[in-house]
Formats: structure tokens, sequence, C-alpha cells
RNA sequence: GCCCCCAUCGUCUAGCGGCCUAGGACACUGGCCUUUCAAGCCAGAGGCAGGGGUUCGAACCCCCUUGGGGGCGCCA
């Protein structure tokens, strides 16, 4: 990339808000991200709702937030304005209108009067026999006799605007792919504005990135075919087009686009699942980019300093929820417990238990390291809360052991882990009891479970009353079965 | 049917003609550590889709086959 292009680099995300961001969605938006922080560019965000019957004003403050909440943050867009806006498409249908209306003056695009059913059953028939469904202007025009357009203006309504596809070859020099060559012929005319005066996907967003001068655009591979389309209208319109780089699409585990199917595809879903947002950029980035330095765990600073357009890989990449589970316990065990009690928050207040503690961040810090989403942390960190809800099945003696253990506990002058860890080795060295027994029942005795946290953490944490409250529970548990 | 893209361990990938006896990460298996589980550490198993070329030499370049993905909408 040379200075001069760097200096003016724009790109930009333009999702359509017709759902919650997609992983390959938020994938992408990463991508343009780190490209425009890599290179001093500018991030625009640009929100496609040019499908008036899919589009909602619930999702795009939706993929707003969850843009946001992933840090990948826009210098220009919808809610923040811009030299270059509006960046609502349906707040700029009068600008996609008049450029059609050029194109139709300079003969590149054309009304056609038929109606979408007549459309439907042509390409059928092209399709019945065995030729590509590809439109063009003769046939299309075929529908606008004198009396269909009469019929037209009678009922109100509008022609769509055809684009004549030029009948030549296409060639892109693909960022990520290479140079790929169009053959002639490989689509037909298709529609710039619907009858109902909006424009389509490929006209919309060649006169949005033409305007926006966006100059390096990043996406899936999935609109790779449809590029010649833009490219065609990149020329009727004078216009040069930005640079193309386009990824490989993510998969599910079968090997078939990411869908629903495959369980949870909404970065929105990870979030409430107990996620981290750094887990998801850095698991995603790693989805057909890697770091020049092999390193896989990156801050998405370290992504920016790191980035280039020369590290994508060109093959498919399934999506696997296993090392982003590695991935998402990997931060959460490196982050400090003081921030991590910030991102728990929600997640304890959906516990079924009162979490109210002194030390709360001192919990935190011993059970962190073994929650994979923060969604575990309520089951993890029960037992500082919650008194186990069976005693342990153990004879006399040992119960004698415990009490003993107690009331040393009791009698301790600093509640310490150092010192408890004393007390446990003073009543292995009074008592005939072997060390494996002492340790593994005395805490199933206090947490009524047999893994969890280091014991002397669990007993320094639950604090002094609370621990000879449980121990003796067993003393009274026996008196009351007598 | 036509067009386009892709092909390295199960998965994500490194590799850009000799540093490859193909490296790393997740997952998996075994061991160590340990009062348990987890984490951590060590070790192991596991791959260049197949076939032709080009070359002194091919995972890497070319062609074919096969396999996978995407597109061909008044969806984006």
């Amino acid at each position: 990339m040379t200075s001069k292009e760097v200096c003016d680099l724009r790109v930009r995300f333009a999702p359509s808000p017709t759902g919650y961001l997609h992983v390959g969605g938020a994938r992408t938006a990463l991508f343009n991200y780190l490209l425009a922080r890599r290179f001093n560019g500018v991030y625009v965000l640009r929100i496609e709702d040019t499908d008036v019957a899919r589009s909602d004003k619930t999702f795009e403050m939706n993929l707003m937030e969850t843009l946001k909440w992933l840090g990948l943050h826009w210098d220009e867009g919808p809610d923040k304005g811009g030299s270059y806006g509006p960046y609502r498409q349906s707040e700029r249908l009068r600008i996609y209108r008049e450029y059609a209306e050029t194109l139709i003056k300079e003969g590149k695009a054309y009304r056609v009067y038929a109606y979408p059913k007549e459309i439907e059953a042509l390409r059928e028939k092209m399709i019945n026999n065995g030729v590509a469904p590809h439109y063009n202007r003769e046939m299309l025009e075929a529908f606008s006799t004198e009396k269909r357009r009469a019929e037209y203006k009678e009922k109100g309504l509008q022609p769509a605007v055809y684009f004549s596809m030029p009948r030549k070859q296409f060639f892109l020099k693909d960022m990520v792919k290479g140079e790929i060559v169009f053959s002639e012929g490989s689509v037909g005319d298709f529609v710039l504005l619907r009858s109902s005066g909006i424009p389509t996907y490929n006209f919309a967003c060649v006169v949005d990135d033409t305007l926006m001068k966006i100059t390096h655009v990043i996406r899936g591979d999935d609109h790779l075919s449809n590029t010649v389309k833009q490219l065609a209208i990149y020329e009727a319109l004078g216009a040069n087009p930005p640079q193309f780089g386009h990824v490989s699409t993510i998969l599910g585990p079968d090997g078939k686009k990411l869908s629903k199917r495959h369980g949870s595809t909404s970065v929105e879903e990870y979030r409430s699942r107990g996620y981290l947002s750094e887990a998801v950029v850095n698991y995603l980035a790693l989805l057909g980019w890697s770091s020049p330095d092999a390193k896989e765990i990156m801050s998405i600073d370290e992504m920016i300093s790191k980035f280039s357009l020369d590290r994508f890989s060109k093959n498919p990449a399934i999506f696997d929820p296993k090392k982003l589970k590695w991935m998402n316990s990997h931060y959460i065990r490196a982050m400090k417990p003081g921030e991590l009690l910030l991102r728990l928050k929600p997640y304890i207040e959906q516990c079924d238990y009162e979490v109210k503690h002194e030390n709360l961040e001192g919990i935190i810090e011993v059970v962190k390291e073994r929650i994979h989403v923060l969604t575990d942390f309520c089951e993890a960190a029960e037992i500082f809360f919650k008194k186990p809800s069976q005693l342990p099945d153990i004879n006399s003696e040992l119960i004698s052991v415990f009490l003993n253990c107690a009331d040393r506990l009791q009698k301790l002058q600093n509640w310490e882990k150092m010192n408890i860890i004393k007390v446990f080795k003073e009543v292995l060295k009074h008592h005939k009891v072997k060390r494996k027994e002492f340790y593994s029942t005395l805490r199933v005795l206090l947490t009524g479970k047999n893994e969890g946290p280091e014991l002397a953490d669990v007993v320094c944490l639950l604090g002094r009353d609370e621990v000879v409250s449980r121990v003796r529970a067993i003393g009274r548990g026996e008196q009351c079965s007598e």
C-alpha cells in the first residue's frame, strides 16, 4: 500500500438491520476496523436498510450496541454524522434516483414495465430450457408496450429500472483472492431501482461507496460473484471502484454456511452466554487472518499494530466453538478480579442466591481459574453463599477430628490462608487420619462437593463463623439422628 | 444448468521452489504437579485430496479429476 493511499484510506462496515449481528458480520466489521486503525483511515458505519420488509429499527439499534460492545467504534455513522451522510440508505433514496435517471439518459439503464410475476415466469422458463436465467434489454423491453405504459400510468405504478450489463469481460484484482476474470455473459441485466423506487443492494452500495469515498472494502466472499455487477456500475458511473478484499465465509461444523441450526451464530448470543468481547474479537480475527509472529492471543491494539492485507487465508473457515470457549476462559483467567467483577455484574444478578460478601473479589480470584464463561460463575461460586444441602456420611471418629479442627479454627489468631494451613497440619499431626481423607472429607463437609478451589482458600474466604458453623453441623446432625 | 471461489493434522492455521523428518494453536491421549477439580508443565497421536506435468529439486508453479463453498432475486 502506498503512502498516498494510506492517508486517504476510508473503509466501511455496511450491515443490513435485518437481524442480530452475525459472527461473520462481526468479523467483517473487525477486519475493516483493523484496516482503518492500522493505516490511520476513517471507519464508516452505513446502514443498508433497503429491504423494507425485513429491516427493523430495533435491529439497527442492536447492531450498533453490539459493535460498541466489541469495541469497534466508528468515526462516521448514522448516530455520529460525518461529511458524507446521511449514513442510512433509506435516507438517501433521492440520490439513488438521480443516479438512476442519469444512467437512463445515457442509455446505460432502462425502465421495465413488467410485473414481478412476469419476470418470474420468464426466469423459470429459461431455467427449464436449461439456459442461464439472464435477462437482456430486448426481452425485458418487450413488456413495455404502449398499452402497458398507459396501464402503469393509470394505476400510478412506477417501472423498475434495469441496468444494461455490458457484454464484455471484467477484471478484478482482489486483495485476498488475487486476479479474477469474469467472463462475458456471466450475468445478465439486473434491477437497479425497484418499482417501489428503492434501490437494490448492488446499486445503493456502489453509489454510496463512491460518494462516501470508500477506498477499501473487505467483505465476505459470498459477494464475490456479485462484484462483477458492481464493477459494471462503477464503470457506467465513471467512478473508480475501491480495492476489494473478499474474505472466505465462515462455515458451520458440517461445512455449510454457518446458520442457526449450528447453534449460536449471533454475537449477541455469545455475549449473553457469558463470553467476553476480547475473546470474541480475538477468536474472530483468527478466522481467515493470522498474525505474522504466529501469536494467537492478542488484544485489539496488538491486532491493529500487526494487521496487514497479505495475511488473509483464502480457504473457508469452520467456526470452532471449542476454541472460542478456550480463549474465553483464557481471558477470564488473565483478567484482574476487579475488572472481572464489573463484567460479572449482570450474571451475578441472575444467580438464584444472594451474592453478598465482604471479599467478593477474593472469591472471583479463586473461582475465575475454573470457569469458561461468565455464566459459569453462579454455579462455581455457589459454595461460598449456600450451605451444603447434604452432610457427608462419616464415622464418629472422623467427626471428632473435624470438631477439633473447628475448635482450633475458632481460636485462630489471624484468619489468614497460611495460618489456616497450619491448623490443618496440626490437626493431621494430632489425629490418626489420612491426609487425603481429611482434606477430601472436609471439602465435602464444607461445600457439599468433590471438587473446587484450593481448600485453604475456600476456608479463608468462607470466614471463621461460617466455617465453624458448617463444620459443627456434622456434630449437630449426629445428635439429631440419635 | 451456467459462472466464480477454495483445497496442509478432526478444527483454525504457518509455509509463499531447497531451511519440511511439514511448525504452532484448539480438541484428543498419556504423564508430572496437587488435598479435589481446573489451570499449568512435559510427552504422544494426527495432515500436504488424487493424477499428470515444469524443475537438479515441489506442500509451494501449471493442467486435469475429485471434493467442498458461494452466486445466477424487484434479498443483502
